[in-house]
DNA sequence: TATTGTTATACTCTATAACTATA
DNA sequence: TATAGTTATAGAGTATAACAATA
């Protein structure tokens, strides 16, 4: 297949990159909502997965927000039924955020259906053309990273 | 350059798209936050740059929230000086918001550093992997697109 | 003295419902 | 009667600051 012009605008690849990210956000944030979880307390029991159970200490800098963040979402996913807190073995002050029967499912349920959903999305694809849209993407995601890492776009006011 | 195994796994290459879209939201609110803007209330000056000054009522429906929550947005937006309500010529009942001068010169910087986003990302790309790319992106948005409006993805409860 | 988690406050975004003033 | 926008109320996520208990 032959594109008839080979001038693919950079900012209308951009656009599509954007209108993608919005409707697989909205995709899975619909998801989550099923099992009834937002996005935040979905990411903490996600992290939790991988991690096991943990200190809310360690979730503040996991998920990067405040430790006083991490006291509401847990608040709400204990009384969800997703997470209970334990004592600490050995630090009296701290917790230990735990997975629930009901958290494991979930997330379990979660990652089948990630799986689930990217084979429908990419099942069909040739395997070159797999590895060509890998290429593409990391790619894209070096650059991004090294033009967020290296300046701050715009020069910018310190501090107004 | 040749792949060494041609056996791209759909999740992997889903994890680095959702990684990837993490990166350039966290990137572009960065941007909007350096203006004045959180992403709800660039979201509508942007449409009402599209759209030329609108009733809060289209801007609800354009926004997909609530009429309720474009009062509160606008509140927002009228007190950073990005808009205004204006008198509405044949309805009393209803306001115009339109862009200040402000507004529209921080929608123009804001479709420049996009521009700008666009070529850093995607200029240094060959037409023909740019075609690619795009190529790529496209039919995942499209099966995403088809996905969401055939099934709701798992059968669902009916409301439990 | 430093750290863990909480209470106290506050701001933004979101939603529903009831109400005002127009159409 | 229906529509445009508001007030009233509520809940989630986020942040800072002050404080408790424990290291």
């Amino acid at each position: 297949m032959k594109s008839t012009a080979d001038d693919t605008d950079p900012a209308e690849l951009l656009d599509r990159l954007l209108e993608l990210t919005l409707l697989l956000t909205d995709d899975m944030d619909r998801e989550l909502a099923r099992v009834g979880l937002s996005p935040p307390r979905a990411h903490l029991i996600w992290v939790l997965a991988e991690r096991g159970a943990s200190m809310q200490q360690q979730l503040a800098t996991d998920l990067k927000v405040t430790a006083r963040n991490i006291t509401a979402l847990v608040d709400g996913l204990t009384e969800s039924g997703f997470v209970s807190r334990e004592v600490h073995p050995t630090d009296r002050r701290a917790f230990l955020v735990t997975l629930t029967e009901k958290g494991r499912r979930t997330v379990d349920q979660l990652a089948r259906e990630r799986v689930e959903l990217a084979e429908g999305l990419f099942g069909v694809l040739a395997g070159e053309e797999r590895s060509a849209l890998l290429a593409g993407l990391t790619g894209v995601t070096l650059r991004l990273n090294h033009q967020i890492t290296t300046a701050g776009h715009t020069p910018a006011e310190p501090t107004p």
